[in-house]
DNA sequence: GCAGAAAAGTTATTTTTTTCACAAAACAAG
DNA sequence: CTTGTTTTGTGAAAAAAATAACTTTTCTGC
């Protein structure tokens, strides 16, 4: 597999370029985003694939093969000009910088993500919540506004939806999944503990909150010297 | 790497066995666990790697070698017992069943967590939480009682708490995952969208929401038929 | 009882991801 | 200007995970 200079230099489909790149490494990249951005805001000008490394608990080689896939050339001996590199970063995320998400379902769960997301604490801007509850449509709700899940098809067409999070219970969550992706949704991060099945052009992230607090339990109840590096 | 039957009939350490067994297939079989949960309520007598694997989108060839590790074996052409099957994966995870878990940070996610594990939705026992803000401090949060976070060693000491779930905000974690490991927490799921820090004898899930949905959205706008089976 | 189908179990192969190892570049110090 | 050190970039190897292909068992229908 060659990963050399493809995002920039040699011409192929988006689609191309994502399938050459690992998905654990897109996961990797949206951390070491995260930290360049934190870097700039401290007023540090360069950093190494060793600082990203340690930072990450990976290897500096392993931070330097994802960084290829992005086309950003260090520098040998003085690494990486931080903001330079973040901005190749957001060129390689070019498609999901700006674009805004919606939330499904706005239970315990789904409010708390919502005043997550409306109190300034993320870039990413959450710009509608759809529930069935009428007691909920029509309010703003942790600082967004609900409207009824009927309403949702006109509104990601007109709002160029792509993303959703999707947080309603686990019996409703089938239906409404089929119903986003009816509505043109293209990647759901589903909070609820069934698998979705649903046509092979969605990218579904299954965020099981149960599932992974019982993986701890056993890892932790197992006494192995392991530590999952990185979570994705 | 030789999987057969290492549970039952080799003798080796817990640890030895965790560490053949793959990260991916214990997070499977937690959802198989689940799955089967289903079908003894639903009365379902037998099942078929093919059923379990349609299920979560794997292969069945994956179904059959994931529940190679728990030793369980299955008959011929009348494929699983279910609850014998049920029975073995809860041997597997014999260490984790029937343990308990706190929660540290009593906030907005936090409280969505507590509503959700003390409203019966969970097998799984959230025991108590902590926070040190006194205003939380002494009341039942959400059907969980609050104790200040000064008083979780002693309360890990009592009851043998073995993971916790970390909800406390990005700047606090660090500090606070230090104290946990130093009252014996063995495991943690890190909802702060920081890497803690610490000895390698502990595990660390990374259940970093932010990044996963920069994930989705990245997918998602990128067009590719790609559809990750399973969320690990 | 036998042919055929269906399903588990297992070995081999392929694919994916990570790590190793080293060349090339760049800088610093003498 | 040369030597040594540090750091990137990358081919090759290794490790991990998933899939394919094959074997055996068991059941069904004749
Ligand atoms: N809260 C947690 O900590 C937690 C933990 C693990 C898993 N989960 C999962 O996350 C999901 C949400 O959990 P929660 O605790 O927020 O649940 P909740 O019951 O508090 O909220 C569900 C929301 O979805 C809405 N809803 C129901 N049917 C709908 C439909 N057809 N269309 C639109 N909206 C609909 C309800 O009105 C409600 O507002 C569930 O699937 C749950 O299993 C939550
Ligand atoms: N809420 C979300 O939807 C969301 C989304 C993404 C990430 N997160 C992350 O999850 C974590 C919790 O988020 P939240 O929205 O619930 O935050 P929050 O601010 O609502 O709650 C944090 C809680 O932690 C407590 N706390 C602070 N310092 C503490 C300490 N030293 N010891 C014990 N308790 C302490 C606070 O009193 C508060 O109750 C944060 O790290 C946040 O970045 C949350």
């Amino acid at each position: 597999m060659c990963y050399i200079c493809f995002v920039n230099k040699i011409t192929k489909t988006k689609r191309e370029v994502v399938a050459l790149v690992p998905k654990k490494t897109v996961a990797r990249l949206i951390l070491y985003k995260r930290f360049l951005k934190q870097l700039i805001d401290d007023g540090v000008k360069n950093t190494y694939s060793h600082d990203i490394a340690t930072k990450f608990g990976v290897t500096a080689t392993q931070v330097r093969r994802d960084l290829m896939c992005v086309g950003y050339h260090g520098a040998s001996r003085s690494g990486y000009d931080v903001k330079k590199l973040y901005d190749e970063i957001l060129r390689f995320f070019i498609n999901t910088e700006g674009k805004d998400v919606v939330l499904v379902g706005v239970g315990n769960l789904g409010r708390a993500l919502l005043s997550y997301f409306s109190g300034g604490k993320s870039h990413i801007r959450v710009v509608a919540a759809f529930d069935n509850d009428e007691h909920k449509v029509g309010r703003v709700i942790c600082g967004c506004r609900c409207y009824h899940i009927n309403e949702l098809k006109d509104f990601v067409d007109k709002n160029k939806i792509h993303t959703v999070m999707l947080c309603a219970p686990a019996t409703a969550a089938q239906d409404i999944a089929v119903q986003l992706i009816k509505s043109g949704v293209k990647g759901i991060l589903n909070f609820s503990p069934v698998r979705l099945n649903l046509s092979a052009d969605v990218y579904i992230e299954d965020f099981d909150i149960t599932m992974n607090l019982e993986k701890v339990m056993f890892f932790a109840g197992s006494n192995t010297g392991f530590e999952e590096k990185i979570n994705v």
